[in-house]
DNA sequence: TTAATTATAGAGCGATCACTCAAGAACGTG
DNA sequence: CACGTTCTTGAGTGATCGCTCTATAATTAA
């Protein structure tokens, strides 16, 4: 073999996080058919062949940039908290009081990429849609499995529902997301989520 | 004047009801930039000059969309049960209910025209994304107004926060129309209804 | 019948879409 | 230096976008 880490040819004159993160505000912003190549290209600061030339086409793209945004703190802290928190009450706690804290933050566009970027498509572009509809309903399950092992663990009552309780703390946080696309505060979003907390099974007495 | 309701000329061979109900589902289904003219005309049974003649251009077709969206049973329920229920909670519950029955309905598109018809827009019609918006906002409004009147008649305690109700319930409908996209059923958006409801204030004793 | 009016069908407008290609510039290696 | 390789540039591809125009068909009024 000839030497591996040897860069030949003349360098790349932008950096490729920076591209990438450029990217991600459109995206995040706009979605992904209301983002054209022409405006990525310019936000980027490269010119199409380069976009082509380093990140294949749009829907490629669009994927690297989801994928890159589902490992940054601000797509992750749901997956985060699952895993850090001892007890499934608290995880839960804690991502909507997160949830809270970031979708409105102004550092980025409002809400969550995944859930709001490939709301609407057309039918030749169904399969991005598909493909951040299959992220959420993988989020949807994630949080089942996490209530099923907190009720098996007697954190929950025997007569709580775990499918039912994933659905509905799945649908809260899908709404935070879109109230902080309309506008909502940080205040008002925390508001939201200590209510949906009540909604948490008290044991029977 | 000459006779208001004489009619002359060619007559119209599109039924104006029928072709804006086509042009509801497209809409509907894939919001309003992702639905082309070229879709709404082929839908509608009409040629591009006479959806123009008859409509005005796209995006007031959109709005007449919405705006008969709003009157119809569907469109209507949540303003509907808002008049209609003596309490705030029945009347809550009942919206709740509803809409698990209604966004998953196989007879149209899933979830609310309203909360995801216009999620991704460029920015040159930014205009449409705001006319929704100031609607889920109005809808917002509502709902505190609604919780306001409750508390000061003694419905709700004096310890509750009707705005904050208001959007969490607003958050929750929304999740509800996102979940209902992704593919929930009526049994699981009622199951997530009922857990929603639990959040109502309790009297303290 | 003739004129006025309105709706139709179908071609086609400029602009923009995602994307490609050819030419040249910038690098490491001989 | 020349050579091979990689990246940048800028023009330009066919397709589709929202929308308009013209010619003609279908109706009522005179």
């Amino acid at each position: 073999m000839s030497g591996a880490g040897v860069k030949r040819g003349r360098p790349p004159a932008f950096d490729r996080t920076t591209a990438l993160t450029a990217a991600t505000r459109l995206f995040w912003e706009h979605g992904y058919e209301a983002t054209s190549v022409g405006e990525l290209t310019r936000a980027m600061g490269i010119k199409p062949g380069s976009l082509y030339a380093a990140f294949g086409d749009k829907k490629s793209l669009f994927k690297e940039v989801v994928h890159t945004y589902g490992r940054s703190p601000v797509g992750a802290f749901i997956g985060t908290a699952l895993e850090e928190e001892p007890t499934a009450h608290g995880a839960f706690r804690r991502i909507l009081c997160e949830a809270a804290a970031v979708y409105p933050d102004p550092s980025h566009p409002a809400g969550c990429l995944t859930i709001s970027a490939a709301t609407n498509v057309t039918v030749q572009d169904a399969e991005v849609a598909a493909f951040l509809r299959d992220l959420r309903n993988a989020n949807l399950a994630a949080f089942e499995t996490r209530l099923t092992t907190a009720q098996q663990q007697g954190e929950l009552p025997a007569a709580a529902n775990p499918r039912a309780l994933a659905a509905y703390f799945a649908a809260v946080i899908q709404g935070m997301s879109q109230r902080a696309r309309d506008g909502a505060t940080t205040m008002e979003l925390t508001e939201t989520a200590e209510l949906a907390l009540d909604a948490w099974p008290q044991a029977q007495d």
